[in-house]
DNA sequence: AAGCACCTTGAAATCGTTTTCATGTATGTG
DNA sequence: CACATACATGAAAACGATTTCAAGGTGCTT
């Protein structure tokens, strides 16, 4: 097994108080003792336990991440920044992919709690708040990315994602599109936001805001590719959509491509994250990209500082979103469709 | 804060003797004790804490991961189907991303043993093999993935890359291609086995193996796409490219248009791994498939059944790879390309 | 030489469990 | 009724650290 603070103490001929002080540098210990204590520690490859040191008190240097799930690749993307910048503060992640199950939410925070993880942080799509108000009570420090629970008062980075479904379409309407569709990903408040930008753009451009043309469906390329069939078979059909996220987006794709129209000459596909799907596509997307690094980063930043009891006050932080301008759009020409002037 | 045994037992009038028992289901207890005790578990919302409990001998019930990066659909595929069977096993989860850096490699195994994993998982590319044996020797079950060590007697599965080399290369010949090249990720073994594979079935089919014809280049779109213009301006340019992974063929597929290729009728690729990518980028990949999800599922389970003990010998598991045909390859027909008969 | 301050060190309590072993109680037997 | 036999329970040690506080040693002052 692996040699422990007695062990040192013993070779070294002190106690292990001693050899803790020497580890945590924090006592007065005289010169000489130290040095002999390194050495011994070297010699024995000695590595203090987490586990027993957690237990008096001190961290786990862990944190937990739950996101919905990793296959996507906009969590993907996220965890690996979370992960790295965690590291480099000096702590491990448990990553747990809840895949959008209630049940699975309310068994991870127990398991991070049993495990005595230093604080938590939950990806988009959380369901169950009153989980939250629990780990809060608890004293765990919380922090949420890509989703705001504005009636929680917690630690929070994501980005604006109202102003990014504002963007998309205005940008889209600067192309001349008028009749643009939206598919947002159901039952997600970041979502939401994303549908009011774009509500907002559409009535401040002066178009028509119909029901019918907007779309809430399960967030897979299947899910992107049934609802543009069906809005493709409308008896006045979009010119143009904006899909929620990029796995949409690629279904929205592939239904134009069904319905025999080019990319970005018959039809306009912008999308949302810029991921790496969006570079990797055919044609490569226009998206409205979100700092997904940065997030991550700051994230992990936050919920530490809060762990490190460094921070007054949450801090809600949005973060602005910006067009990436690829090949899935195009000014509309009086092409293949009749338009109203 | 969280109640401890102690305040279970307190409040039941038990010792906290008892209320260990009763947790754990071992010793005998009184039925009527018993009853009283998880009535105030239940009560107090009493969770153990695993750090104490792990500190007395018993497992952390955590497994150690380290991969190479996330934010490659292949490690986050396997990744997700690692963590979802671990948790369906009661183990957590802590995620390493080594992004290739010895440094970290090491940095890594060690934060592992001092947080106590029960266990390791490591995948492909794992450089230092000495820190691998220290592990084992410190008696910490440690299991590989797609990667195979043979000079060290581990658990290990993965893909049968040597026949996914062979099943690749065969089929593009099987399509009338001669003129095949590879390329290939630098530097790692199950690279080397797809190589082998791929040289095998040319020699088999008794076309010439030339060494231009096989590139080594970083695992990246970029590296794809620069391997493939140096051979699509070789005199004689293959007519097909067999690309080590999905990343790889992008490129490929990239740098095929940049010279106003069309895939599949003027060039074809295949791939190997079958991710998300393959399925997304355009036209869809014909490609080698690993059966990735399995190969997660078996490598955890291995793992833990080394960690109960239950395992006898080390199990070597290779996994049969698969071709799945989709648009990026097509007959070779005379046209735009000239051919030796 | 005694008194004092200042360092350095270690003994012991603590964290929240598990586990062993002894003790106490109830039951059954002759 | 005395005694063996189960069974239920708890006291205490152990796990590997941290931390507090008392004690011992050193050198300085007077």
């Amino acid at each position: 097994m692996q040699p422990t603070i007695y062990d040192v103490a013993k070779k070294a001929g002190v106690s292990i108080a001693t050899v803790s002080k020497v580890i945590n540098k924090n006592g007065r210990i005289g010169k000489e003792t130290r040095k002999k204590v390194l050495k011994i520690m070297e010699e024995l490859n000695y590595q203090p336990s987490v586990l027993a040191s957690a237990l008096t008190g001190k961290r786990t240097e862990t944190i937990g991440v739950l996101i919905p799930d990793l296959t996507n690749p906009f969590f993907a993307e996220i965890t690996a920044s979370m992960e790295e910048r965690a590291h480099e503060r000096g702590f491990s992640v448990v990553i747990c992919s809840t895949n959008d199950s209630e049940e699975k939410e309310a068994k991870y925070i127990s398991l991070l709690l049993r495990k005595k993880v230093d604080g938590c942080i939950l990806a988009s799509r959380f369901k169950q708040v009153g989980l939250i108000e629990n780990m809060v009570k608890q004293g765990i420090p919380v922090a949420l990315t890509s989703q705001d629970i504005p009636s929680l008062n917690l630690n929070t980075v994501s980005v604006d994602d109202y102003k990014g479904g504002y963007k998309a379409t205005a940008y889209l309407g600067s192309l001349g599109h008028k009749k643009i569709a939206m598919i947002a990903e159901k039952n997600v408040r970041s979502s939401h936001e994303r549908i009011k930008g774009y509500v907002d753009a559409m009535i401040e451009m002066g178009f028509s805001v119909d029901d019918t043309l907007i779309r809430e469906v399960e967030p897979t390329v299947t899910g992107g590719k049934q609802a543009t069939e069906e809005l493709l078979s409308l008896k006045e059909p979009p010119t143009a959509i904006f899909a929620g996220n990029e796995i949409l987006a690629i279904g929205v794709s592939r239904a134009a491509r069904s319905f025999q129209l080019d990319i970005p000459n018959d039809f306009s596909v912008i999308g949302f994250d810029n991921t790496l799907l969006a570079t990797i596509c055919d044609p490569p997307l226009t998206t409205i990209a979100q700092p997904i690094e940065q997030i991550g980063k700051q994230i992990v930043d936050i919920l530490i500082s809060e762990i490190n009891g460094e921070l007054g006050n949450k801090q809600r932080i949005m973060l602005p979103p910006e067009l990436v301008i690829r090949k899935s759009t195009k000014e509309l020409s009086g092409g293949k469709r009749l338009d109203e002037g």
